[in-house]
DNA sequence: GGCCCCTCTTCCATTTATCGGAACACTGGC
DNA sequence: GCCAGTGTTCCGATAAATGGAAGAGGGGCC
């Protein structure tokens, strides 16, 4: 990606401005700020009071000195909920779906929906084609019921209620299992094993899923499947700093 | 706080591309980021390559569309290890205080020292003043060795070869006991308890202390203070998201 | 294969936002 | 009371920022 020489000057000095901020220098006063980034008082104080009215910055009322504003948190921690998981996801999905060449996907939850963040296609001519994007009510679907049971529990009953596609104690059975399976609930003859993602605090942050034919995960070989589905998902738990219990 | 009508519209405009992004949104093409910031596809190009040049975001090879980029991780999980840290402890900090009315401060280590990140005073006329900033080795001192004693081996071992007034056996009993205590070593008559507060990850991010006037800390209320320190420790650990073992 | 539409890049004349210096207010230390 | 340092506000000057236009590239459709 060539390097454009056309960034905006005072874009790049409020980004001096949060380059300031650094372990152990975890409040700055503007004077501070103003010789780190070396520019004039006035103009440091307009770049730091623009930050801070948007959240990036905040001002302690006491010392008058400037830390890390909310926003940052809320936007680190987005990001690090989405994108991240993903990439550290990626290789081990690669690895399930070399084991078998079926589909397998990365799901979210959104509202009443979950989100397809991340795919490695089949590349069997029958297959089940899902794109990044996608999204599916929670209620239906292998990774929807995964990610449905490790909801809050008044948020299940709400979701139920609305669309009863599956009933409480298959949820409960689902989280004692630890996998779900859906068999042409979404497609017919299209067959889905899911397991919950956990990040370093034991929440569940995603699902993972492999897909495919019905005919395909039929037979004496589904059982394996099931194991590695859930074992893949205990791999990218591991990778997100979730330790052994 | 009055705020400023005279902020910085390039600045306002290149944030308006980072609010962009949101669950379920996480990645944006160009066209995208144009129709919701409203801005012609020219400006917001140089506004997101600002953006891109800094690592604020980053752009797919293969999809050409935008992501946070791993500035934003950083700095996120650095407002929340450090300003966040000590927001969640204060309020458990001042209740420590009010039982004795004995100064309590919150440090963390960086590099040989460590900082102190947070401080509620006694009001008693004989105390041990400490302010937020000040900085000390991490061999001397009960703080020191808390978060000393949970660095990596190696780490401690080149420590305390620079600086050898702890051993690695006393490191170790730190370690099983949870707490440590310090007479006089940085001020001759101070004695300081101090015990380790862990993440969500269970690691040591910060040591609690309670420290004062040697005449206030001997005899039978001892072991009373060194409890109620590690309890609050562990508080404050549990209000960090650090689960039950 | 050609056409259309959309995305994205690059360039440049114009506009105005941004800039920093200066003046001033405030505070703490001596 | 004075001084030094921090921080705020204002304003004339100028260069940065802007958006429109032209064009390239790619994908989908016929």
């Amino acid at each position: 990606m060539a390097e454009k020489d056309t960034s905006i000057r005072a874009v790049e000095r409020a980004l001096d401005v949060l380059d300031c901020f650094a372990p152990g220098q975890l409040e700055l006063s503007l004077t501070d700020i103003s010789r780190r980034i070396n520019l004039a008082m006035s103009t440091t104080a307009r770049l730091v009071s623009t930050l801070e009215k948007r959240s990036y910055l905040s001002r302690s009322a006491d010392t008058q000195r400037y830390t890390f504003g909310p926003k940052l948190a809320e936007i680190g921690a987005l990001g690090f909920s989405s994108v991240d998981i993903r990439r550290i996801a990626l290789p081990l999905m690669r690895d399930l779906n070399r084991l078998y060449d079926e589909g397998v996907s990365l799901y979210v939850a959104q509202g009443e929906e979950r989100i397809c963040i991340e795919r490695v296609e089949s590349s069997r001519p029958l297959r089940r084609v899902i794109n990044v994007g996608d999204r599916h009510p929670l209620t239906r679907g292998a990774a929807g019921r995964v990610l449905l049971a490790f909801l809050p529990e008044e948020r299940q009953e709400e979701l139920l209620r609305k669309d009863p596609f599956t009933t409480a104690e298959a949820l409960a059975e689902l989280r004692r299992s630890g996998y779900a399976v859906s068999l042409g609930e979404r497609e017919e003859g299209v067959t889905s094993i899911a397991a919950p993602v956990q990040d370093a605090r034991r929440e569940v942050v995603a699902a993972l899923a492999m897909s495919g034919p019905s005919v395909r995960f039929e037979g004496p070989g589904f059982d394996d499947k099931t194991a590695k589905v859930k074992k893949f998902a205990e791999a990218i738990s591991e990778a997100l700093g979730r330790r052994e219990a």
